[in-house]
DNA sequence: AATGAATGAGAGTTCATTCAT
DNA sequence: TATGAATGAACTCTCATTCAT
């Protein structure tokens, strides 16, 4: 059912190994971007020679894809983790949107290697949105039957919402408070108070003003909807 | 001050041809991408030889730059352009991101280009998504000030507003109905009426709602602050 | 007879034309040698369009060859006029040094157009050798005739003098007093009076006392035997 | 520093690869001169692929001077061991023009190669020329001290020794015979006999008359001053 | 399991030369 | 006489991938 053909190590060294190459990697291609990721970069920053890398896998493109939706499965478990605690919707809400920036800025290749990933591996592409997505489908679901939301189209509002998150962490986390900064590797900010505060209401308030009677409270806890598979 | 700076094309013939390259250009960064879009291909799609590349661009990445620039500028032509004959904010709106979406589907090159500029260049990435976000600023500035929206932050509101046109246009302008397709040259839809009423409803409320009381009529009419330069 | 076919020119302006090319050929040849001389560059110096240089010179050999015959012309010249006036073979011989030194120093390019011509134009390099060795042998017979020198070969010992002249001049004149020091355009020195005479006085002991008896006077001219063709 | 520095090769095939290269790349060089040795040359000679050269070479400049700086050690070396034997200065300095001309002979790399890299790579023919001249001044040097040559400026004589052997050893050595010949590969002959005692006649005339007594019987050997560094 | 030398296709780019105007 | 747009072969260099050790 593994969509990538891997080869699995049989020994602990070969584990080790496998994940360094991972590791590498991942920094080279959120340094690099993926055309200027080569390989022997990322078997130097792995400390391993260049033919180990064929060992583990079969090409640049496949650690690219493993690496996307190795990526993408962390994400979704920092934000199901992060609204893990919620009680409220709202209060699931900010808490989801939180980790999705926090891990934004400790992973800035996952933006990076994403929004390449429209040429690069159309599949890898789609399957990351559509997962985060999912979840948010998920919740939204669930808050509109308890009435917590309006009549909305949580498929539609879904993919807003994932728009919303992509373009604010963008802004605010790679780039800084100032947009004119070289983006620098480790240069990640987190998005400061007030302008998550503007994001957390605006989104409040076309979820809330669905229905003119905000009477029901929300009890309902979170989930993204992801997690560790 | 490069020793091999262009200069712009003296005869008709000559800027005939800089012509084709440029939409040459287009269609195969669109494509392919950046980095598989060979000077090859671009010179073979022009009908040119590929010397003649070099009479009117620098490199590669100068016509990348180029492209961006003139993609923006028209974008922001026809936002303009669309919502110039509507009379209130939310005609305004809807006419600006229904000629966005237009735009996109007309142009995909504007989509994928742009997302594979965050390493290509950085620079050009930014000045795109700013000069619009730009236009949005303007307009919600001027709604603020005659109270046709509520308190918000305009720079942040309008970020957000740029993430959903961007995620809705990709996920239904770009991968049209059916998202696990491939989203070969051509295959371009336009963004269902269901959608676009979903999301246009979404922002509606999320910028009305800010003010308790929508006793105001809005009069203004609402242009997207961008223009041909 | 001429060697090298050329397009003469037929009218006023197009005498000068041709002399302006040759002459940011001569420029542009000793900047940045045969191989980095580009036909582009020589007609931007020259100030006409790249199509005019095909006008005139059938290739950029042709001009590399014509031009160093010229200079080969003008060093000969020059080295004549400069031991006109000398009423003794010593005397002569130091002017005609000290005219090929200042040559030199103010025609960088014969010097850097030569030494390349050893693959450009074998041709050439030989032809510019041969005809100034030729005006050493010519003074040396003559020399040896009224028994102002020993019994020497002429032949050989004039190639030997090129040699000699050709060393210093690109060590003292090209390399300046620094040779570690850049040899940028116009850095051109002259050669230094205590390394002039010891040049001299070493040449002289090796031609004087050939002959254990130096008590015949030299009361010859010496011309180098190269002259405006 | 440089991003693409090649590290030595650390098996025996590396290493031969490495020298069938700059083997290769001293004939393409001595045959074709710098400019049209391509990289395509060097390698079809030293049958390898294209790609293998730069896993030893940053650059044909690389190799370029890779290449200098070996020859000019050997040289110094050959005429050093030529000149081991010697017991007096003359005879010493007749090996050292021997062994140097001899060296020519078999390597016309040397002196095509350096005469070209005037423009290629200044520093490297600086560095060449000047080391044999090194060589000169020290044997000059010590030859003036036990008052074996008159008081010359050992410098200056140093350097006009260079011109002389740089010049015969390309009027003979490498033009051959007859100097109309087109200088083919491998037809390098060598000095003939006449011509060489004329030229250490004339050497030595300049050298030994510098002193008028010439009554002080040299009794020293005449290294050359270079060696295997 | 790991190495690293070797490959060769293909990239971007330059430039002498041609030719329609 | 002069232009300058166009050509295309040739160049240097990179890199994913293979394979003998």
């Amino acid at each position: 059912m593994s969509e990538t053909a891997r080869k699995p190590p049989s020994t602990k060294r070969g584990t080790a190994t496998r994940k360094a190459i991972i590791d590498a990697a991942e920094h080279v291609f959120a340094e690099h971007g993926y055309a200027d990721a080569s390989i022997t970069r990322i078997t130097e920053k792995a400390g391993v020679a260049q033919g180990t890398f064929y060992l583990y896998f079969d090409s640049k493109l496949t650690v690219f894809e493993e690496l996307v939706e190795d990526l993408n499965r962390r994400v979704r478990h920092a934000m199901t983790e992060g609204s893990a605690g919620a009680t409220t919707r709202l209060e699931g809400e900010r808490a989801g949107f939180r980790a999705f920036f926090a891990f934004t800025a400790e992973h800035p290749a996952l933006y990076r290697v994403v929004r390449e990933a429209e040429f690069v591996s159309p599949r890898a592409l789609k399957l990351h949105y559509t997962r985060i997505v999912e979840g948010y489908i998920a919740n939204l679901e669930r808050a509109r039957e308890v009435g917590d939301v309006g009549d909305i189209d949580p498929e539609v509002v879904a993919w807003v919402l994932m728009g919303i998150g992509e373009m604010v962490g963008m802004r605010w986390v790679l780039w800084g408070d100032d947009p004119g900064a070289a983006p620098g590797p480790g240069s990640t900010a987190t998005v400061p108070d007030h302008v998550f505060e503007q994001v957390m209401a605006f989104i409040e308030r076309a979820l809330a003003a669905a229905h003119p009677d905000p009477s029901t409270p929300s009890s309902d806890s979170s989930d993204t909807g992801a997690d560790q598979r």
